[in-house]
DNA sequence: TCCAAAACAAGAATTATTCTCCTTTTGTTC
DNA sequence: GAACAAAAGGAGAATAATTCTTGTTTTGGA
């Protein structure tokens, strides 16, 4: 499930690059979450993160993971999602893009962003309001759940 | 900040069919919770519904602020907002309508969804997906977090 | 009026997340 | 490469939002 090791290491040296920007330290642990959420198509909560990180490095806690989730987002490596359900998920895309959410299995989809922009610029605020960003989830049934 | 006793009236009344269709009782409290919602331009939060019902039936609790929310979502009275971003709010539409959120302040507000409607349906889901509803924030500052 | 179901209050429990405290690691400087 | 300050780690406590539990009260129909 693992990226090849040449993408892989070019990932971590951006992720290196972000990190110094703002004085963060590459870690062992911070390497590890990042090549995980690197790894998968989903985006998932922190617990599965810290499950499965902790098969390479199976000392790492809980709230490091938290706590570098946090860092990554901060450096923007990472963004933090939230499904409207419990926890909060992890996605590595950074880029401006919405997701499509199935109402029946939960499961969620990246949706490309490009056609989105200028069509939610139509949209406007309450006078004095400054839109700085958008959040927009196209809710309905997929594929799977259509049969 | 109360509706005028005529238009309450008929709130509660269309509010004690609602429950009645799903075997729900109308209580002092629950009529209460319902009144604070409809009088309310913003979208609370259980707590600061609690705080404000209190004021109309002291002895309430915090739970049952909670249970009835829950009650009132479940016959579809109010809905619940949940992006995930600290605590729920609860909004008395249920009609098909978005939200400007306050980055600073967390405030939310209702957004006319006429002009956003076409907008949306231009962004398309990947194909065999079939989309049934739109969940569209826009995030920014708000009038009082600009100063 | 009576009764079963529903709802109530109070507080304990749960869940997700953050904080605290002390130890270890990192990266920079000599 | 040793020394050092800042950053990060680990373990578990603390917090915040929400839900559950228990025993009591209220509601609405018979």
């Amino acid at each position: 499930m693992q990226e090849s090791g040449g993408k892989r290491k070019k990932g971590l040296e951006e992720l290196r690059r972000k990190l110094d920007e703002r004085g963060g330290h590459m870690t062992q642990q911070r390497a590890a979450v990042y090549d995980y959420l690197s790894s998968v198509e989903h985006h998932p909560t922190a617990e599965e993160v810290f499950l499965n990180v902790k098969r390479q490095v199976p000392k790492i806690s809980l709230a490091t993971v938290y706590k570098n989730l946090e860092a990554l987002v901060a450096c923007e490596a990472i963004s933090k999602l939230s499904y409207g359900d419990g926890s909060a998920r992890y996605d590595i895309r950074t880029d401006h893009h919405y997701h499509t959410r199935c109402l029946s299995c939960g499961r969620m989809w990246d949706l490309e962003a490009a056609r989105g922009k200028s069509a939610l610029e139509q949209i406007k605020p309450q006078p004095g309001f400054t839109v700085s960003d958008f959040r927009l989830e196209l809710l309905g049934l997929c594929k799977d759940c259509k049969k």
